[in-house]
DNA sequence: CCTGCTACCTGATGGC
DNA sequence: TGCCATCAGGTAGCAG
């Protein structure tokens, strides 16, 4: 579950599920997706904590326990799975937490996201260098005009720079800008105030419409095969390159920035 | 410090 | 069908 979006959709519909239950047991499939921390460490870490709040930072997915956190960063492909009892084994499952109603189920066939235990997620390395998110008040027009004045990055590579706003991503970021008609390009000082506000507009409301779109249909933990429906539809140049652009019927480009793909109309982007 | 590259992983897709 | 290359919503760690 990539972006801040679709994270907070799934905070949103797993905390009736979760709040207030308490973990009996969890048992590690694979343990490459609670690396470096051991199952037997994170189990012992887990036993018989109540759930008492359930939050985002980030792109990061937060357990509050009763004793430290249970912290899930997905990374591009992890997933929440709800069983009432034990699935079939051929349903992929790294983890599963035995609640004391119900089962919640951690999964990335990639293996590249985790669960961890932390007992102050604060002090969790990835957590602790986050800056301001991108859904928090203190997301404002010129909490981004100070992000990037003085940076001679591309303003791109600075959306997606967690440590300066936290929870956009490659997709969000792509669409910000069409929205903003900014060039992704564009070295990030030299964009002006005027553009800046812009920017920062174009980034709240694409954000906003991507959590309503995650939210409507809500997250389907108990399907398996579950994942948010046709985001598509929201999106004007992400995954477009060579289509017309929506605005102004120039063709959307694909180039690469900072090692990935960048969609964007250099027609009415500038 | 900053900056750019690579590793980490698996699966889907498309060309030949 | 198979085989190979490329791509994927992310970040940590490393060398320079």
């Amino acid at each position: 579950m990539p972006e801040a979006p679709e994270v907070e959709a799934v905070v949103r519909a797993l905390r009736p599920l979760v709040n207030g239950r308490t973990i009996r047991a969890c048992r590690v499939i694979h343990p490459v997706a609670t690396k470096p921390q051991s199952p037997g460490d994170l189990g012992k870490a887990l036993r018989g904590n109540r759930i008492s709040e359930v939050t985002r930072r980030g792109k990061y997915l937060l357990l509050k326990l009763s004793r430290g956190s249970l912290v899930f960063h997905f990374k591009f492909d992890g997933q929440l799975l709800w069983f009432d009892r034990p699935p079939a084994r051929d349903v992929h499952v790294d983890v599963f937490f035995f609640l004391d109603r119900g089962i919640l189920g951690y999964a990335d066939p990639r293996h590249l996201g985790r669960a961890n235990w932390a007992v102050d997620p604060d002090k969790v390395p990835g957590l602790r260098a986050l800056g301001v998110d991108v859904f928090s008040r203190g997301f404002t027009a010129s909490a981004l005009t100070n992000i990037l004045s003085g940076s001679r990055h591309p303003v791109k590579l600075l959306l997606m720079d967690q440590k300066k706003i936290a929870g956009l991503g490659n997709i969000y970021s792509s669409e910000a800008l069409w929205h903003a008609r900014l060039d992704p390009r564009r070295i990030a000082r030299r964009v002006k105030p005027a553009e800046s506000r812009r920017l920062h507009k174009a980034i709240v409301s694409t954000a906003r419409r991507a959590l309503e779109c995650c939210c409507h249909p809500a997250p389907d933990f108990r399907n398996p095969d579950w994942w948010f429906a046709d985001l598509s539809r929201i999106l004007r140049v992400y995954g477009q390159d060579g289509q017309p652009c929506r605005r102004c019927g120039g063709r959307i480009n694909r180039i690469q920035l900072g090692g990935r793909s960048s969609y964007f109309c250099p027609r009415c982007q500038r």
